[in-house]
Formats: structure tokens, C-alpha cells, sequence
DNA sequence: ATGCTGCTGTCATGAACTTGTCATAGCCTG
DNA sequence: CAGGCTATGACAAGTTCATGACAGCAGCAT
């Protein structure tokens, strides 16, 4: 899964470049100009990562984090203070409210990736265990792990995606062209019948428990993940 | 192995000092000027004991010290907080945020290597009982030895990290980067495929008592350290 | 200094595994 | 039954990993 990039900052210009640059590393980014915005759309979908300028129209960037770090909800999500100024008073006063890191502009964008990488990973290390269920499918994200009934079973990355996917969004038919979308990502073209082996593949491995029949094939649409299917096993 | 201790204290005068004594008796010190530096320091080698001022120009001391205990890997280093104001308010606030002793200044150098000696001593002797086991494999954390099936097996001390981190991470896969970041330190540059060799190393030395099945290979994600797969040795 | 020893990081190579594609067979719908 | 859609097996190219070899280095005793 993507993970999700919160850019908190007010010149679009800057806030483009840096949307670019890390789209181009595989995060996903959400922009807010200013603090409101940040608030509002934190509210709706906690990001990985937040990325805040130290300047913003209305309120202040340590005085954004400190409102973070207040929430539970936030308390634990990693945060880069971004700041024109260099002077060190601002980075003090930026550790001190509870950012992670501190970065001054202008930002190499080659050390911003970077910087943001390595607290992803930081915090990815520790982070609660990750794990769905959907009767005797267990799908273990941190081991990297399916079974089903308890017995181990080994995908491909490909396939491990693809259950994932499908297990986070049960019941809903989704086309190929979704599929290859939301599995391979947006810019890769590949034929939509690589679907289909896939699709096979996946059944294959879980047909070892007899586990497949929750895949079904949606004549003329594409596949659904019936969850409802698996409740008798 | 010579102890190292952390001495995180603005004022060069005082750290001078400090270095100083403790040099003398033997211990490797490492100096930071404010908590930036002290945290970049810990992230490339943890030191055994960290010293800490009450007054850092940018994160308090009590701060950095609740940070430090919020991290896996810093959790259980040994604290001692320095305070210039002998309050027995901060003293209180110090030991409650996790400082494992308190000196006020000014330090007499005689009573803090004597309290140095003493909590390396006892945090030692809490580790002496510190041992990972799982199934067969015996990792004790004070000898630095491992022994499987009671046979004694020698690793380098890369290796000794390695297995140490997987003992206390088991389950989880670990991407080549992330083993990089927590085991070699976050600073440091080295080749992903790296880490094959040592995981090669490390198999190779739990191989001569046939307990190297518990390093899984995650293709295309890392390395994933099983206990389960030891629980019929 | 000198040589020795053990450890570490890097690299080249071959092995093992994945994956996208295609051809063919099978199935469903009207 | 035809036409369109899907399932399946085979395969070659491409990735990723395991492994042995090697040079640089630090520690150590000589």
C-alpha cells in the first residue's frame, strides 16, 4: 500500500515540486495550503507522514504540530518542520514542539526523500501488527504471511498484492483496468488478460484449502472478493 | 569493550570535564551539544549510558529523555539527568519521565562516575539475566554468546546484531533497508545486498546445529525471522 | 614496524523464482 | 450454435537471491 504524504504549506509553486518528487517515489500526496485545511483533511484520512512549513497564513507551523501531537489520533504520525530560515533558534523551536526532523529551504529535494524515507522506516519497524481476517483467510502485512486454517501458503508478490487488495475491499466488482491500476500502479501498461492469470494464480494457492470459491468472476465486469462466501469454512 | 557513554550538555566547558574524568576511568565518550545532535548520534550507535543536562537549547532534557524512551532501541539505555537548580520539583519531573538517576550542579566529578559505575553495574547485572531464547537458539545478551542446542557458536559481531535484532523482532520481515538503518545505524552507506551476505553468515552459523530454518527469505520484501519454525527443535 | 588473524563490505556468477504474454480450450449468453 | 468472454498451461525474459571469492581494515602479538 501506498503510503500517504500530508504537504502543509502555502506557495503552491513549492507545494507542486514536492508533490512531484515524491509522487515520482511512490508516496501518495495530499496538499493543504494552509492549517484549516491540513486539520480537515487529517480528520478524514490520517496520513504516514506530514510534511509542515514553518510559515503558514493562519496558524503556525509549530503551533500546527503542537495541536498534532496533542491529538491522539496524531500523537504518533512522524513529522518534517520545513522552514526558510536556517537559523537555528527556528530548529530549536521545532524539536521542541515534536517534530521528527527538521529540514531548511531551500530543500534538496534529493534529502527530503531521503529524510523521509528513513522515518518512514523508522517508524514502520514498530508500528502495531497489521493483519485481516475473513473467515479462515489470514493475511499476516507485517510477516508477509497468508494462511488459511493455519497452514502457510506462499504467493507471489504479485498475487500477495492482489489479495490484499481484494481483502480490504470485500463485495465491490472491480473492472481489470481498476485492478492493474490499483495493484501495478497508474502508469504501467500491461495487458488486461494479465489479469486474468493472475486471478488464477491466486486461486490456485488458495484452492490448497479449499479456500478459492471467494473469488468470483464477474462475466463482462471483472472480480469480486465475496467474503460471505468463506463464513461456512 | 569499553563502555560508551553519551554526554548530551550545552555548555563545552562542562562536557570537556565531563569527558574528561570519564575517559579516565576507562569509558569512550561521545558529545553533543543539544538534543539534534544527540539524537543523530544514537541513531548511528547507542551508546551504553547517556548523560543528560536538565537545559538544552532545543529540546528540554525531560523531553529528550521521554523520547528516548518512547524508541524501541533506546528504551532501555541507562539516564542520569544533570540539573543545574537542585529543585526536588525537577528532580521529581526528571525521575518521572525516566531518568534512572539525578545530580544537580554543581557536579562533583567523584559522585558522577561513582554513579556512572553504579548504574552500568546494575543495568549490567539486570542484563546478565537478559537472555533470548527460542526453541534452541540461545542468544545471552551480557556474554555476547549464542549457543543452539546448548553447543556454543561463534558469530561476528555483525551477525551477533543481527540475530539479536530478529530475536526481539520476530515474525515481522525487515526490508534490507530498514536491517540497515536499525543494525548498521541510520547514517551509514552500504549495499542493500549487503545484508544477503550476512544473513548468508548468519545461516551458515545457526546451520551447524540445522537451526538456520528460521531465517525466511520475503522475496522481493526482506527477511523475516520465524519462531514458529523452531518449535519442533 | 611487521606479519598474522579474523571480520566486513563488495562484486561476479549462477541458480531460483516471478511475471507478462500468448495460444488454446472451455464456458456462457442470447 | 455463434460470438464473446474467461480459464488454463506453457514459456521466455526479467528479477531477485544465494554463494564463493577477495581486498581492505582493525586488532593483536611478535
Amino acid at each position: 500500500m501506498k503510503k500517504q504524504i500530508l504537504c502543509v504549506e502555502d506557495e503552491a509553486a513549492i507545494r507542486q515540486m514536492i508533490r512531484f518528487s515524491l509522487e515520482r517515489e511512490g508516496y501518495t500526496v495530499m496538499e493543504a495550503e494552509n492549517a484549516y485545511v491540513a486539520r480537515e483533511l487529517v480528520a478524514n484520512q490520517t496520513p504516514d507522514l506530514m510534511l509542515i512549513d514553518w510559515m503558514l497564513p493562519d496558524i503556525s507551523g509549530p503551533e500546527l504540530i503542537r495541536r498534532f501531537r496533542k491529538d491522539e489520533v496524531t500523537r504518533d504520525i512522524p513529522i518534517v518542520m520545513l522552514t526558510a530560515r536556517s537559523e537555528e533558534e527556528d530548529m530549536i523551536q521545532g524539536l521542541e514542539v515534536g517534530a521528527d526532523d527538521y529540514l531548511s529551504k531551500p530543500v534538496s529535494l534529493k534529502t527530503l526523500t531521503a529524510r523521509i524515507k528513513a522515518l518512514l522506516r523508522r517508524s514502520e519497524g514498530f508500528s502495531a501488527r497489521k493483519v485481516l481476517t475473513v473467515g479462515p483467510i489470514n493475511l499476516d502485512l507485517d510477516a508477509h504471511q497468508l494462511t488459511v486454517n493455519g497452514q502457510a501458503i506462499h504467493l507471489g508478490i504479485t498475487e500477495y498484492k492482489l489479495l490484499e487488495f481484494f481483502m480490504k475491499h470485500p463485495g465491490r466488482v472491480y473492472s481489470r483496468a481498476q485492478l492493474l491500476d490499483f495493484i501495478w500502479g497508474q502508469n504501467t501498461y500491461i495487458e488486461e488478460r494479465t489479469v486474468d492469470v493472475h486471478i488464477l494464480r491466486l486461486r490456485k494457492a488458495l484452492k490448497l484449502q479449499e479456500a478459492d470459491n471467494c473469488i468470483h468472476t464477474v462475466r463482462g465486469a471483472g472480480y469480486r472478493f465475496a467474503e460471505e462466501a468463506l463464513n461456512g469454512l
